[in-house]
DNA sequence: TATGCAGATGCAACCAGTCGCATTTGCATC
DNA sequence: GATGCAAATGCGACTGGTTGCATCTGCATA
């Protein structure tokens, strides 16, 4: 599978050594398209490759978030979600009321961390964002009671 | 102590029975200052106040947080940190490499807030925000490298 | 002050995630 | 292809946090 293929070579760029173990991991990530947690990834994995043990999940994918593989990003939900960095530099809008989560483009933050380093000199890794609120609809809903 | 019939009523506003667990937990946050994970709460409360359970200090701290009465944030240290909310809003600047946080004025979210209502209809709920990057010393002493 | 009940508490069982360590394996070098 | 070594893996033990449930208690009402 290209996809596979194409994590290898990801993963020999960042010198990490190129494993069954992580190729399979990280396709699981990049397959998965949305947001996916640990236990998510631990479980699809467990139909196609049992023999991996989730201390190695939980390893590859620290390791993975701290070269910058993956997107790192506590959505609330208790438990971190994990997301394959793609292209597109994005941030996300969560409602605390439905939960849903929308996607938001990257130029909504660019003048906060342009003000941040001129201001405070403070270099702000606005890389993947999380912000809690409600959403549209949910006010209209609030506002209907 | 007055912060603890400050603290009863406090929760007798938000229509929360006043236990005296309850208070004591309340208390140590607000005498923290700063901010504080879970366990150095139950760690404080060991001291003074043995007979209250782990599993309700982390209860208390979820229903204090649900209420808005503390800030739960995730510094980046993997678990969250809980802080009194007071009356003046801020955010955190927390740098990936020295770890070292700094409090940051409401004012400079305030704009984000706006255009988010504006463009997306979303209502950003930007009350406490923690900001990774990297501080203005941690990059001095890179560049040195 | 006595009563009733919703909600809070403490205990114990449970589970997800982490850590240490012995073994294995990818890969650079010869 | 053989060798050596650093890094990755799997296993098991451990720990911090959560959950279910029986008991207790704050507080509204009479």
């Amino acid at each position: 599978m290209a996809c596979e293929n194409e994590t290898a070579t990801v993963l020999r760029e960042a010198r990490q050594k190129v494993t069954p173990q992580r190729v399979h991991i990280l396709c699981a990530i990049r397959h998965a398209g949305v947001h996916v947690t640990a236990s998510q990834i631990i479980e699809d994995l467990a139909r196609d490759h049992p023999f991996i043990d989730a201390s190695t999940v939980y390893r590859t994918l620290a390791s993975a978030s701290d070269l910058g593989l993956v997107y790192e990003t506590d959505m609330g939900t208790g438990d971190s979600e994990f997301e394959w960095v793609g292209k597109h530099r994005h941030h996300h809008l969560i409602c605390r009321t439905c939960g849903e989560v929308t996607s938001l483009d990257n130029s909504y933050l660019d003048g906060l961390a342009t003000l941040l380093y001129e201001e405070a000199g403070f270099q702000a890794d606005l890389g993947h964002f999380a912000i809690f609120g409600v959403c549209n609809d949910c006010q209209k809903t609030t506002q209907q009671q």
